[in-house]
RNA sequence: GGCGUCUUGGCCGAGUGGCUAGGCAGAGGUCUGCAAAACCUUGUACAGCGGUUCGAAUCCGCUAGACGCCUCCA
C-alpha cells in the first residue's frame, strides 16, 4: 500500500513561500515534529485547531503509506513571562496563584489536554516528549553552541549570540525578516539586561532564589530557554535534519526563527525541509488568544456553555468545521458557521449510513466516474491538503449516491466497492471524522425499544386516521428532544 | 514605525488568466393526512479606481478597509 508512489503530494513550505513536491529525506519514511502546548492552563480551541491540522496531515501521509513518526512535545518547563530577564515563568506563576506545585499545573493540564484531544478524535502521536524529560539533551546542546563560538555566558546566564550567528548564517530567513531592521525596530529595553543585544535569546537562564523549577548546570542552577527544548527533541528524536517540521503561525517568529539558529550553529546545516504553519483561529472576528480572553475552552463548544453560542456542537461537527477552510487560512469561529457546519456534517453521516441499503445494478451510469472521482479526492489532498476542495468532491459522490436512491442513476458493484471504500478511507481515516450512529449510546436499547413502541402506536392511529393522537405523540416527543422521521421505509426517529 | 497577510453572492468558505467549487440560509418542487425530515431544482459574487491582455475575481499599480507578527501565545 505504498500509494506515495502514485500520488504527488505538494506541501506549502513556509522557508521558501512556495508549494513543493514533497520527497522525504528517507523514502518511505516521514520525520515530523510538530510544536506543542505550554500546559500552564486548558487548552483553548485555537491550540486544538493547530493540532488538528496536524492530525490531519499526521493521517493523510500515514494513508499514503509512509511511516510516519510524529513527534510532538510537551512543553513543561517554565519560561518567563516576558522577554525581559526579570518575570516569573508561566508554570510557577500558576502554581503560586493555586497554591499548589508546579508538576501539579503541569500534570493537571497534561491530562485536560489529552482528554480534549481524545474527544476530537486524534490520533496520538508517535512520541510526545516533554521538556523536563530532556534537560541533559539541552544542556548538551548548549556546550555545543558555546563551543562553536554563537553563545555567550553572563552572571550563569547563557545567550545566543545573534549578531555573532548572523555574520556567517542568515538569522530571519524563516520569518522573513532581516537582522538590520530587527536592530532598528526593537523596543528600547530598559538596559536592565545581560544580554550583549535585544535580539539574543537564552540559552539557559539562572534561576532567582524563589524560582523553583531549576536543574543544575554548568553555569548555575537554573532553567532551559524556551527556544531549546524543541532543538532538542527534535534532534533527538527525528535527526540533524528532517522532513516536516510544524507549529502555529505565531511561532513562526521568534520561536522557529530561533530553532533554525541553534541547530545550525550546532550542526552547521539547516534542520528541517519543509517548515508548516497553520493559521489563527479567531472568533467574532476577533483574533482569540489566551492572554486577551477572547477564547473558548473546547469544552464549552462541546457543552454549548459559552455566551457565543447557540447550542452545545459534537466534536465531529466542529472538527467538519475546521476541515471546511484550509489549514493556511485564517478561520472565523462564528455560531453561525458551527450549525451549518454541523448540517452538512449530518447530511453526509446519512448518506453513507445509507450505502449498506443501495441498490446495485450491473453497470454505472456514466455521468459520474468514480475512478476519476476517487482519483479528484487525492489531487485536492495532494494539493498542500486542501481539505474544503476534498469536502465538495465528497459532497458530489453524496449527490450521486442520492441520485441512486431516487433510481435516476444505477451503480455497479465494483464502482459502488469504490465508491465505499474511498468514502471511509476520506471521511473516518483522513479527516478523523466520527460517524453518527443512531441510538449510539449503551444503555440505550431501552429507549430505543420505547420509542420504537411509539412510532408503532403512531402507524396504528394513522392508519385508523387518528390524526389528533398521532400528532400528540408525535409532538409531545419532539417536545423531549426526539425526532420522528417519516421515510418511505417507515419511521426512524433521531434524538439531539 | 518595520515585515507580512487578507478583502469572493444573505452567511461560511475554495479557487487563481478563458470552463458549475462546496456547505448553510432563501425560493420552487417531490414525498406526506398535515407537518417535520429527507431528496431534487435554483442564484445577483469576486472592496474601489486605473493598467497589462483577445480575455482578469485571478497579473501589475494606486486608494480604502480588516488582520497577523515584531512581547508569552497554536
Amino acid at each position: 500500500m505504498q500509494l506515495y508512489k502514485n500520488q504527488e503530494l505538494k506541501i506549502y513550505n513556509s522557508l521558501t513561500s512556495k508549494k513543493e513536491v514533497f520527497n522525504p529525506i528517507n523514502e518511505g519514511h516521514v520525520g515530523m515534529y510538530v510544536c506543542g502546548p505550554t500546559v500552564y492552563s486548558n487548552v483553548h480551541l485555537g491550540n486544538v485547531r493547530t493540532f488538528m491540522s496536524f492530525d490531519m496531515i499526521f493521517r493523510y501521509l500515514k494513508h499514503l503509506g509512509y511511516k510516519v513518526r510524529y513527534v510532538r512535545n510537551i512543553t513543561d518547563a517554565g519560561h518567563l513571562t516576558d522577554d525581559a530577564d526579570s518575570g516569573e515563568d508561566k508554570i510557577a506563576k500558576k502554581a503560586r496563584l493555586e497554591q499548589i506545585e508546579p508538576m501539579e499545573v503541569v500534570q493537571m493540564y497534561t491530562i485536560d489536554f489529552h482528554n480534549i484531544l481524545n474527544k476530537f478524535n486524534f490520533l496520538p502521536p508517535s512520541i510526545e516528549p516533554t521538556a523536563t524529560g530532556h534537560i541533559i539533551e539541552q544542556i548538551e546542546i548548549i556546550k555545543e553552541i558555546l563551543d562553536k563560538g554563537f553563545a555567550y555566558e553572563v552572571n550563569g546566564s547563557v545567550y545566543f549570540d545573534v549578531h555573532k550567528f548572523n555574520e556567517s548564517h542568515e538569522y530571519g530567513k524563516l520569518s522573513g525578516r532581516n537582522l538590520e531592521d530587527l536592530v532598528h525596530n526593537s523596543r528600547a529595553l530598559d538596559g536592565q539586561s545581560d544580554k550583549k543585544n535585544p535580539q539574543d535569546f537564552a540559552l539557559w537562564k539562572k534561576a532567582e532564589p524563589q524560582h523553583i523549577m531549576r536543574w543544575p548546570s554548568p553555569w548555575s542552577d537554573g532553567f532551559p530557554g524556551w527556544h531549546l527544548e524543541c532543538t532538542a527533541m527534535s534532534t533527538k528524536y527525528l535527526g540533524e535534519q528532517f522532513d516536516i517540521h510544524g507549529g502555529g503561525m505565531d511561532l513562526k517568529f521568534p520561536h522557529h526563527e530561533c530553532e533554525i539558529a541553534q541547530a545550525e550553529a550546532c550542526n552547521n546545516q539547516s534542520p528541517v525541509n519543509v517548515w508548516m504553519h497553520a493559521n489563527m483561529l479567531k472568533m467574532n472576528g476577533q483574533k482569540m488568544a489566551k492572554s486577551t480572553g477572547n477564547s473558548i475552552n473546547p469544552g464549552e463548544l462541546l457543552s454549548g456553555d459559552n455566551d457565543i453560542l447557540s447550542k452545545a456542537y459534537s466534536p465531529s461537527a466542529i472538527r467538519f468545521f475546521m476541515m471546511q477552510s484550509s489549514y493556511r487560512s485564517i478561520l472565523d469561529l462564528t455560531d453561525d458557521g458551527l450549525l451549518a457546519a454541523e448540517k452538512a456534517y449530518r447530511k453526509l453521516m446519512e448518506a453513507i449510513n445509507s450505502l449498506p441499503n443501495l441498490k446495485v445494478s450491473n453497470n454505472s451510469t456514466t455521468d459520474f466516474d468514480v475512478a476519476s472521482w476517487k482519483q479528484q479526492c487525492y489531487d485536492a489532498m495532494n494539493d498542500d491538503f486542501n481539505t474544503p476542495i476534498l469536502i465538495a468532491e465528497l459532497f458530489s459522490a453524496i449527490k450521486f449516491i442520492n441520485q441512486i436512491k431516487d433510481g435516476k442513476a444505477t451503480i455497479s458493484q465494483e464502482d459502488f466497492n469504490t465508491l465505499t471504500n474511498t468514502l471511509h478511507v476520506f471521511v473516518f481515516d483522513v479527516l478523523g471524522l466520527l460517524n453518527i450512529t443512531e441510538n449510539n449510546d449503551s444503555g440505550s436499547d431501552k429507549l430505543s425499544d420505547t420509542v420504537q413502541l411509539l412510532i408503532n402506536m403512531r402507524a396504528e392511529a394513522r392508519a385508523n386516521k387518528d390524526f389528533a393522537l398521532s400528532d400528540k405523540i408525535r409532538d409531545e416527543l419532539a417536545a423531549i428532544g426526539i425526532q420522528l422521521k417519516d421515510g418511505k421505509d417507515g419511521t426512524t426517529f433521531s434524538t439531539n
